[in-house]
DNA sequence: ATGAAAGCGCTAACAA
DNA sequence: TTGTTAGCGCTTTCAT
C-alpha cells in the first residue's frame, strides 16, 4: 500500500540504512540526499510511526484522561497542552471518562496497550488504584488540576485554596459579611480546597461560617442556577456570591437576570474563570481567573522533559490564580441594609 | 520491561500462535486457559497494541482535525464519537487546527504517520488540497459539519439551510418583518448555509432582505456581543434576530441584558445549540438545537462500519435540526410598533 | 488444539 | 558515508 523505506531504498539503489540514517538527521552524500528526496516525493512516502515505534519502545504518543471533555477549563487545557506536544512530534490521545472510575481504568488500560509514551490525568478515583496499571509500565505520568491523597507524582496544579481565600477576602475587604458559596462536588478535590480558602478567610476576619451559605454543585450550569436560587432563599441577608467553577458562574448570571436581582447594585458576585464570559458580562464579573493554557503549557513542558529523562525528583508546579477586577463587586458600607 | 507474549509463553510452556490465538477469541483446552490468564495477571501482561498494529497494518486509531477544540460544538461532537470508538477498542486522535489551513495540513500528514485507519475531519481548507495526502492511502475519510465543493467523499452534516430557513420562517409567522441576524465568518460553509436559509424565507414570504440587519462575527462570544451592539444600532426597527451559534448566542444574551434590552418583550430572539444553556436563560431561548452528541455518534458508526468494509458508495448524511421553543420570541401584531 | 517460522517497517550495531 | 543484519512483539500461514 504506502511507500515503505525499502522502496526508496530499491528506487535509490542506496541501503535501508542510509535512508533510515538521513531520515534521522544524519548525513549522506549531497547525490544521495537528492535522489532520496525525489524518491520520497514520487512515492509520497510518510515514514511509519508504528514500525518506528515498536522498534524504539517509543509511540511519540501521550495518553490524556480527563473526567469531562464538554468543559471549557479540560479543554483549554487540553488545547494549550496538544499544541504544544504537537509541534514536538508527539501525538495526543484523549479519553473523557466522564468522571466514572470504571471507565477511567479502562481508558489507562486502553492506553497501557496503545503504548503511550506519557500519561496525564485529572483523576476521578481518588485514591490512585488505577493508576497503578501506568506506573508498572515506570513511564511518566502527571497529575494535573487534582492530586491524590498519598499518591507521589508529578503535578500541576492551581492554588485553590489560595484563590478562594483570595477572592472572599476580597469581598471581606468591601465590607460583605454574609457571602454564600457555590462549592463543587465534596468529592472532588478542587472542591474542597476551595470550600476551604472560603472558610479560611472567614476564620483569618473573625467572621462565623453559616451553613445556610455554602451550597453544592456539581460544576453544570444548571447547578448553577439552581445554587443561586436556593441560597437567595434561604438567606436574605446575603449580599455577596462566590462561585466555584465557570459552569456554574454562567448559571449564576443567569439566575440572577431570571430573578431580577442586579449583579453590583443588590448582589455581589465572584465568579470563576473563562475571562471572555466575564468581560462581556454586564457589569463585567470579577472572577478568579485559572491560566488554563498556561497549564496544558506547563504539562507540556514537563512531560517532554520526562519523556527525553524520565529520572529526577518529582515536580509540583502550582499555579497561581489571578482575582481579575471586574465591577460585579459593590463597596458595603458598615450601616447599610441590603 | 512490559511482559511481552513470549513471556507468557515462557510461563506456560506454550507457543506464540497458542496464546495469539487464544487472545483473539480462539479456543483452547480450558486446562490452558487457566494456565495463560494466571500466566496475564503475574506478569501483568497487556498487549502490544502497536507490534500488533504494525503486523496487521490497522492501529485501530482514528485521527480527527477540527478547526477549534475550545468550541461547545466541537467538543461535544468529540465526545459523542470517542466515547463509540472507544467502546469499540479504537483510539482518537485530536488535532486542533486553529482554523489554519497551514496547520490543518501538517496535522494531517501527522495523521498519516501516525498510520491511523481513518479521518475525521471538519475542514478549514476549502479546497480539499490538504486532503489528497489521505486519499492516497485509501481509507475512509469522513467529512463533518462543513462541505468541500466538488470534493466527494463521506460526510455528516446538518441541514444548515433548513435549519435557519426554519427559525427565520417561525419569526415571521409571528409576524416580525426586521429580523437580524449576525451570522458567522464569510468563509465559511455552514455560515454562508445558514445566510442562505435567512435569505430564502424572506423570500418565500415576500419580504425584502435589507443589508443593515445583517452582521457578520466568528463564532466566538464577543463576536455575538458585538453583533447585537452593531444591529441594534443600525436598526431601531428592528423586532428579532437570529444568531447562528452558540458562543454568538451566548453574547448576545450578554449584550441585551447590559443594554437593558430585553429579550421577548423588547426584542425577540432565536439562538443557536446548547439547550442546556437556552433553558437556563430567563425567558428561555428559543434556539436551533443541532444533535451534536448524535452527530459525533453517526460519525463514529459510520467510521466503524468503514474500517470494516472500505468499500461501498459514498454516504452522506444530514441530520436535522430541531426548533425548540422557549419563549424568547413575541407575537407582534400587524399593526404594533415595536 | 497447538507449534514453528516468516515477516510487518523500522532502527541500531557493526562492518566495510 | 554506506550496507548488512538482527530483532522489536505481534499475527498468520502451514504443519502437526
Amino acid at each position: 500500500m504506502a511507500a515503505t523505506m525499502k522502496d526508496i531504498a530499491r528506487e535509490t539503489g542506496l541501503g535501508l540504512a542510509t535512508i533510515s540514517s538521513y531520515l534521522n538527521g544524519g548525513n549522506v552524500r549531497e547525490k544521495n540526499r537528492i535522489k532520496i528526496e525525489q524518491a520520497i516525493k514520487e512515492l509520497h512516502y510518510e515514514v511509519n510511526e508504528v514500525a518506528r515505534g515498536l522498534r524504539t519502545a517509543a509511540t511519540r504518543t501521550i495518553g490524556v484522561v480527563i473526567p469531562e471533555l464538554n468543559s471549557v477549563f479540560c479543554s483549554e487545557i487540553i488545547t494549550g497542552m496538544e499544541d504544544i506536544l504537537r509541534a514536538n512530534g508527539y501525538a495526543t490521545i484523549v479519553c473523557d471518562c466522564r468522571s466514572d472510575a470504571a471507565l477511567e481504568k479502562e481508558a489507562i488500560d486502553f492506553l497501557v496497550r496503545k503504548r503511550v509514551d506519557g500519561l496525564v490525568i485529572m483523576p476521578t478515583e481518588r485514591e490512585g488504584k488505577n493508576l497503578n496499571a501506568f506506573l508498572q509500565a515506570g513511564k511518566p505520568l502527571i497529575l494535573i488540576d487534582r492530586e491524590i491523597q498519598g499518591f507521589d507524582c508529578d503535578s500541576v496544579l492551581t492554588d485553590n485554596r489560595k484563590a478562594a481565600f483570595d477572592a472572599v477576602s476580597y469581598l471581606i475587604g468591601k465590607g460583605h459579611t454574609d457571602i454564600g458559596v457555590i462549592g463543587g462536588p465534596r468529592n472532588v478535590f478542587t472542591s474542597r480546597e476551595r470550600l476551604d480558602g472560603y472558610a479560611e478567610a472567614h476564620r483569618k476576619a473573625g467572621i462565623a461560617v453559616q451553613e445556610s451559605l455554602i451550597v453544592h454543585g456539581d460544576y453544570t450550569i444548571r447547578s448553577g442556577v439552581k445554587g443561586i436560587q436556593r441560597l437567595v432563599k434561604l438567606n436574605p441577608h446575603m449580599t455577596a456570591v462566590f462561585v466555584t467553577n465557570y459552569e456554574m458562574t454562567m448559571g449564576a448570571v443567569i439566575a440572577l437576570n431570571e430573578l431580577g436581582i442586579r449583579i453590583h447594585d443588590d448582589l455581589s458576585l465572584v465568579g470563576f474563570d473563562n475571562l471572555e464570559f466575564a468581560r462581556a458580562c454586564s457589569p463585567a464579573l470579577t472572577i478568579v481567573a485559572q491560566p488554563t493554557t498556561k497549564i496544558g503549557e506547563e504539562v507540556a513542558g514537563l512531560m517532554l522533559k520526562r519523556v527525553g529523562e524520565p529520572e529526577g525528583s518529582r515536580i509540583h508546579i502550582r499555579l497561581e490564580t489571578e482575582l481579575i477586577k471586574g465591577n460585579s463587586v459593590s463597596e458595603r458600607k458598615a450601616d447599610s441594609n441590603r
